[in-house]
DNA sequence: TTTTGAGTTGTTCGA
DNA sequence: GTCGAACAACTCAAA
């Protein structure tokens, strides 16, 4: 009877699957482990991934894994289970570790990279001539890139018409839940032996001298736990005011969210429903407005995803070819100046500094600081998101790569070429009591609300009473505003004429 | 096909 | 102090 409801061929389940967890460091709403605890087995493995080709992680990134895996080990044991810890060039150890244990399904979650595809594609070619089903899903975006078009069937390349389909498309999903058991074939691992399976400590991912990571651990709690617990606390706070606010850096206005969706903690289908529901029984009193604000927040991470798809290239060339031509400026002093939170600038410096400590910065400062480093010290783009890429939590090949593109001009709907952030009026207007610059640049703490933010134009007696000493205890500008800005809108015009 | 409207986040200047 | 205009022209998406 039901077999007459039944697909033609209908896939038996699998008897014992592989689980490859890669951005996607959850055991709650993850479809391809979804697919895996179905089997009357399963074996989840991590491969730290040496692969050619491959971008290396970032400092803050491995120190952000190494908690991230020790969290997501700690849950699946707690269900029966155990992480496989591999580190290689998973092209030879994911293929070579389901016929080991005699695999019938092996499960991941996309990824949408180039080498990243490419590395997926040839995977699963190989498992398929080895009689290996390879099953990939959707686990780490709302709307997949080759799921959303223009009316004339190509990718979007503006935000706003891009946001719409998606929203047209249809409602986020309902997330799915953590499987409750996840068992592990009887006999294994030690009689199947793995020769490189690994302990976490083996991947060395943590600073040992020095140990650089004591801002992170103060801000941050790796792990999908940590990740649930910034959503309710996002929920509870910045989430009311969240339109207005989100550009303040001197309060906590912004979700955090980032390091946790990078590593796919959390889901952004999760993230999604949590404020919704939130929303509508009232538990905060944010209005549409600010609800729909963060929503598009969540939409700029599809955006780049669906810039990176369309535009592999997107992290190392110019997405607009014409920036090929710009004549950028090669300053190591003043990169490093930039890079160590010393330019003159106090917005600018605590900003870098913040990032330096925290692993994270407020993402208006994050435009800040992109602007000055483009316009006012005309360094190429690519430097910065190097930068960013090494030092940030929520280092992200698609958004640090279109941000920093969309900042310098030269990406996809990008920034026109005459908005070049003022370093103190912008300070003026989103950090106004300097609290942020205080913080972060404890040496000009001693200055008034108004002059923290150009103390080069304090009186001596001032900076003095301060115990400020320009150019010895706080740098004077690296380069004068009004100048910067001439050349800079100079040699983005050259740009336009041809 | 052609046309039309719109496009995350600014700054400066002069009235 | 506030306000509107200029800062270019182009590309995208849809009608």
């Amino acid at each position: 009877m039901t077999n007459l409801a039944a697909p033609a061929f209908p896939a038996p389940a699998p008897r014992r699957a592989l689980l490859w967890f890669r951005s996607d460091l959850r055991l709650e709403d993850n479809p391809a482990l979804a697919a895996a605890a179905g089997a009357e087995e399963a074996i989840t493995v991590f491969v730290d991934e040496t692969n050619a080709g491959l971008r290396p992680r970032g400092g803050a990134s491995r120190w952000w894994l190494h908690f991230s895996l020790q969290a997501l080990s700690d849950a699946v044991s707690a269900r029966g289970g155990k992480l496989v810890i591999l580190k290689g060039d998973s092209l030879v150890l994911i293929p070579a570790l389901a016929a080991r244990y005699g695999c019938d399904l092996v499960a991941w979650n996309r990824r949408y990279g180039k080498v990243e595809r490419e590395t997926d594609a040839a995977i699963k070619a190989d498992l398929k001539a080895s009689g290996i089903r390879a099953e990939s899903f959707n686990g780490n975006l709302l709307y997949e890139p080759m799921e959303v078009r223009s009316q004339a069937g190509g990718p979007l390349r503006v935000f706003t018409p891009f946001w719409k389909a998606c929203r047209a498309l249809r409602e986020p999903p309902t997330p799915l839940p953590a499987p409750e058991r996840m068992p592990m074939p009887g006999s294994v691992p030690e009689s199947l032996g793995i020769p490189q399976a690994l302990g976490l400590t083996d991947l060395a991912l943590l600073p040992t001298k020095p140990d650089w990571a004591g801002g992170l651990r103060a801000t941050w709690q790796p792990g999908a736990a940590g990740a649930v617990r910034r959503v309710s606390e996002f929920l509870d706070g910045p989430m009311e005011g969240y339109a207005e606010n989100r550009d303040r850096p001197d309060f906590q206005s912004t979700s955090m969210l980032a390091p946790h969706l990078a590593f796919g903690e959390i889901s952004p289908r999760q993230i999604w429903h949590a404020t919704e529901a939130a929303f509508l029984a009232g538990e905060t009193t944010s209005n549409r407005r600010d609800v729909d604000k963060f929503f598009a927040e969540i939409g700029w991470r599809e955006f780049a995803y669906h810039l990176l798809f369309h535009y592999p290239d997107l992290a190392t060339a110019n997405y607009q070819s014409r920036f090929d031509a710009f004549p950028w400026e090669r300053n190591d002093a003043a990169l490093l100046a930039w890079q160590q939170g010393q330019t003159g600038y106090p917005i600018v410096d605590a900003g870098m500094r913040e990032l330096w400590q925290t692993g994270f910065m407020h993402n208006r400062v994050r435009m800040i600081v992109a602007s000055f480093l483009i316009k006012h010290l005309m360094i190429d783009w690519r430097a910065g998101e190097a930068w960013f890429w090494d030092t940030l939590c929520d280092a992200d090949p698609a958004n640090n790569a279109a941000s920093w593109q969309w900042v310098a001009g030269a990406g996809a709907d990008a920034a026109p070429y005459f908005r070049i952030f003022n370093p103190f009026t912008q300070g003026e207007k989103f950090d106004p009591k300097g609290a942020y610059i205080r913080r972060y640049v404890p040496e000009l703490a001693g200055l008034g609300d108004d002059l923290i933010h150009r103390p080069w134009e304090a009186p001596p007696q001032v900076l003095a009473r301060a115990g400020i000493t320009l150019g010895t205890t706080y740098p004077k500008p690296l380069v004068d505003h009004g100048f910067a800005r001439e050349r800079a809108l100079a040699a983005f015009k050259s740009l336009s004429g041809d």
